[in-house]
DNA sequence: TCCGCATCCAAGCGTCGCTTATGCTCGAAC
DNA sequence: GTTCGAGCATAAGCGACGCTTGGATGCGGA
């Protein structure tokens, strides 16, 4: 097996003729030199210089070795840059997978401060709910997933193999058309609005509001339920009923003929970074984990 | 500084994925393969493997490794198997130097037994007497000189730093023209032939004459000289005068009109191959000088 | 003939890397 | 739910490798 760092040497005495300039060059001593060629003659199976009097000359397998040595360094320093440049974060990039209402507020900001701080990292942006987008981190289809669960009703242990990293609490906020009789209170009870008719939002989050509703002591009417927050809004918006959603979820929606009004009980919803163990330690990753972080600190 | 041996444990473990089957197939333990791809890592400064649950994946810069590991281990085995060509005699060169009367005789006979025996390994021959044949070899101008001297008048020492591989000894004969008062004797003194004319050859076999005369008592009268063996041959069989030459030098001349006798006292060159003492551990050198021993052998 | 330069050689020592042994986790089968 | 097997990580021990230091040798130039 010849070594590279051997090739490095015979590199170094063929061009310098001399093994003590070559340990010169190279930072060690003559003796280190010496051994190492002795070394590869013998891994080579025949001698590689010939040594007559005060100069150094190469034999034929010295000859070769020296021509192929060009190709196996550049190859060598040129996959340490490529690594480098990913290590260092003028490379790389980044699989990231969001729900829908976190990838048009956190997400943009969190992007924006990324690509400024390492213009050459690339992020790719795709949207999907939980649990499908921990399903695609499980499975390496993406490297950085947003999610979010609520304070209560998601099960302890569930990314205990995964790092989560906590972004921001989503409060949830209540959603009523404007005419409504509490469209100008400035809390609510949740129970207040037993008699109207609801509207849902995704699956996870309906599940939540009837939760949340049992509690207070009725069962929801719910007359349209959609992943679309911004046709929830405008659902309300239209008088077709009453709604409780995160904060965050229409943050970016023009809340047209509906009023927002605290809900009581506060409920939140936690909205976490997840990635795998190993994958946090990418220096890619770490940094958009950051940025995330960052732009929740923001908001 | 990443190391060839760490990209073939890479790359072992990216094709089966796992560390124990990558173990099996390089053929050492687990923990070693552990802790080559740690030590890896180490020096790519970031993950290159994430361990999710069972199966086994690469990062982004393990695909960049890997992919750069193809080139690199390929220009290495490459580079490994064109030297053991060289050094199992499927290759090579040798660049020999031989006086005239050896090319045409030992030469011949060396290199189409090195030929049948390592077709790979190529012979080139240059002509040349010493001492400009071993001032070639020092000067890295050729891999074997074939050269030769007298048992007296050539300096101790002359070679000491040289390899000297004794080939035969080549016996001076003495050629008269026919009708010459000694044409038909069994063995002739030196002495002898004090009144003749004499046809000599190169300037060493001249010097060497004259000091062989001298010895008898008497300075040969030298009408012609020349290296050209032949060309003596002719001379003599012309009937311009007498001389002495090795009896390798006529053996591929035909003698027409000239008769070789025994010359009292005995005279003989030594004729040897010269050769670096590294390059004598060159195969293809070490093998040429076999053949050239054998070759004279035969003779 | 002397001196400088370069290589080789031997000894000492630190470090590296492998192996063996052990514990732990995960997934599958019963 | 429990057991079993496979795979990875870690620690200890040990052998070997490789570097450095110091000295000897040899060649070439002044």
């Amino acid at each position: 097996m010849i070594e590279a760092r051997h090739l490095r040497v015979l590199r170094a005495v063929a061009a310098t003729g001399s093994f003590s300039a070559a340990a010169r060059e190279l930072g060690c001593t003559q003796p280190a030199v010496s051994q190492q060629m002795k070394a590869l003659e013998g891994s080579a199976g025949t001698p590689l210089l010939i040594r007559t009097g005060r100069e150094m000359r190469l034999t034929q397998a010295g000859e070769v070795l020296v021509r192929h040595a060009a190709g196996i360094l550049a190859g060598l320093t040129a996959a340490e840059e490529e690594v480098a440049a990913i290590a260092g974060l003028r490379a790389g990039r980044v699989r990231l997978v969001s729900f829908p209402s976190g990838s048009s507020t956190l997400v943009p900001t969190a992007l924006a401060a990324l690509r400024a701080a390492h213009p050459g990292t690339r992020v790719s942006l795709v949207e999907a709910e939980p649990p499908r987008s921990v399903e695609m981190l499980r499975e390496g289809d993406c490297d950085i997933a947003l999610a979010f669960r609520y304070g209560s009703g998601h099960a302890a242990g569930e990314w205990d193999d995964l790092v989560v990293r906590p972004l921001l609490a989503d409060r949830l906020v209540g959603l009523v058309p404007e005419g409504h009789p509490l469209a100008d209170a400035g809390s609510v009870g949740i129970a207040e609005l037993a008699g109207d008719a609801w509207i849902a939002g995704c699956p996870r989050c309906r599940r939540q509001l009837v939760d949340v509703c049992e509690e207070a002591g009725f069962a929801p009417r719910i007359d349209f339920a959609t992943d679309d927050y911004p046709a929830v809004v405008g659902l309300v918006g239209a008088g077709l009923g009453v709604a409780v959603l995160p904060e965050l979820a229409i943050e970016s929606v023009r809340p047209k003929g509906a009023r927002t009004v605290a809900v009581e009980p506060a409920v939140e919803r936690e909205i976490v970074a997840l990635t795998l163990p190993d994958l946090a330690q990418v220096p890619a990753v770490a940094a958009t984990l950051d940025e995330l972080t960052r732009a929740a600190a923001r908001a």
